[in-house]
DNA sequence: TATTGTTATACTCTATAACTATA
DNA sequence: TATAGTTATAGAGTATAACAATA
């Protein structure tokens, strides 16, 4: 049953009977934890936690102006990311002070040695990432790609697909 | 940095400087949590737990004979299947009894209601998916499907792909 | 003595509620 | 009074350790 590479083209689910492939969850999934522990050694070895890492790579992105919005914008709770944001601020990878048009809020930025970080581990880890897709088909790899990008743009926030 | 549709078609890593696309995880994370929310009404209304449903999906495959070796074949701890198989089994949906040859042993199977509900249940979840997945070129939702298949099953147990 | 299943306990992660400061 | 951030507390989920039955 993982073995089937019969496709059947572009057509709809099957009638009623048994199912022609496993659910996506249940090929998603263990996906998603071999990407893990290949991300996990490199993280280890720059000291930072996968929230951490999140946090670094979103704020490359966009520049923040409350932590709850950067919580928001990683499906972190806001409690959850104050001791990352403590730990990487007093690495000097993140600059976190306080708004001076409303004091209540804290601006978010990433120091040019967090993006140095950054690239760093980013780069190591898509080249685990290629050595995985390097198994596939050219055709499938870049099939897969594509599909991914398109389908995980439908769970963002924003749920539009670019920018924020 | 989400939107840069273009294809770098099948070359390897880039050289150094910023990434070209996000990582892996970073879009299985979000499309897995957005096919397990997409479960949990189906599976709710059938009063199933994500590790239930695991459990029938396997047993479905391959009648197992130690409760360890399925926890084992569904990545789950030996006791946190406990409680699951208690209730599938009051519910008379897989039976459960000694081993003849090995009474410390419990042959685990799946009944005729226990199959039905199954196939009901899995029916309901891939529809819901196949709505997802049409929103897909064609081609992609092919190439998506066997690289996710390809790629998962590099993380399983077996890790040969067929049956095992 | 080793192994299967089970129960009891401890630990980790995450969210909720209470508090401080600004507004 | 309302909101951003923080801290303290409680809850869910999971794993570890101890136990009973069988081999």
């Amino acid at each position: 049953m993982a073995d089937n590479a019969d496709q059947e083209g572009t057509a709809g689910a099957p009638p009623e009977g048994r199912a022609t492939r496993p659910d996506l969850a249940a090929m998603v999934a263990p996906l998603l934890r071999t990407l893990m522990a290949a991300e996990q050694p490199v993280l280890d070895a720059h000291g930072l936690t996968m929230w951490a890492y999140a946090v670094l790579l979103h704020l490359d992105e966009t520049p923040i102006r409350t932590q709850a919005a950067l919580a928001d914008a990683i499906r972190a709770d806001k409690t959850r990311i104050i001791a990352v944001l403590d730990d990487l601020e007093s690495r000097g990878l993140i600059r976190r002070r306080p708004d001076p048009n409303d004091r209540r809020a804290r601006l978010l930025s990433l120091s040019a040695e967090g993006r140095r970080l950054r690239d760093t581990v980013q780069s190591a880890i898509q080249k685990g990432e290629e050595r995985l897709l390097a198994q596939l088909p050219p055709a499938d790899r870049d099939g897969f790609l594509r599909g991914l990008q398109a389908l995980s743009a439908l769970a963002e926030p924003g749920a539009g697909g670019s920018g924020r």
